[in-house]
DNA sequence: GTTGAGCGTT
C-alpha cells in the first residue's frame, strides 16, 4: 500500500521531480505531485508525495522541518481527499 | 512580474 504526505512551506518553483529526489533517499517515492492554482496554473506552494506504507512515518520525520531552498518543509501526513 | 498559511484533480 501507499500512504500521501503533505509538503507544505515550499518554494514556488518546486517542482515534483524534486520532492522525489528529496524523498527518495528516505524510502521509495511511489509518486509525488505539486499542487498548483487551478484558475492561474502557479505553484500554490505545496505538494503530495506519495510513499511506502510503512515508510511514511520514516518520510515524516525524517524530512519534517528539513530545510530546502533555504526554507523549512512541512512534512506531515496528508488527510484523506475523498473521506475515509 | 506578485503571495506564504495551508491539505490535492481526474
Amino acid at each position: 500500500m501507499a500512504r500521501t504526505l503533505y509538503v507544505g512551506n515550499l518554494p514556488w518553483a518546486t517542482k515534483p521531480e524534486q520532492l522525489t529526489d528529496l524523498f527518495a533517499p528516505y524510502g521509495e517515492v511511489i509518486s509525488s505531485r505539486i499542487i498548483t492554482d487551478r484558475e492561474t496554473g502557479r505553484s500554490r506552494g505545496f505538494g503530495f508525495v506519495e510513499v511506502g506504507d510503512q515508510e511514511a512515518e520514516r518520510m515524516v520525520e525524517a524530512m519534517n522541518g528539513a530545510e530546502f531552498e533555504g526554507r523549512q518543509l512541512t512534512v506531515n501526513e496528508a488527510k484523506p481527499r475523498q473521506g475515509e
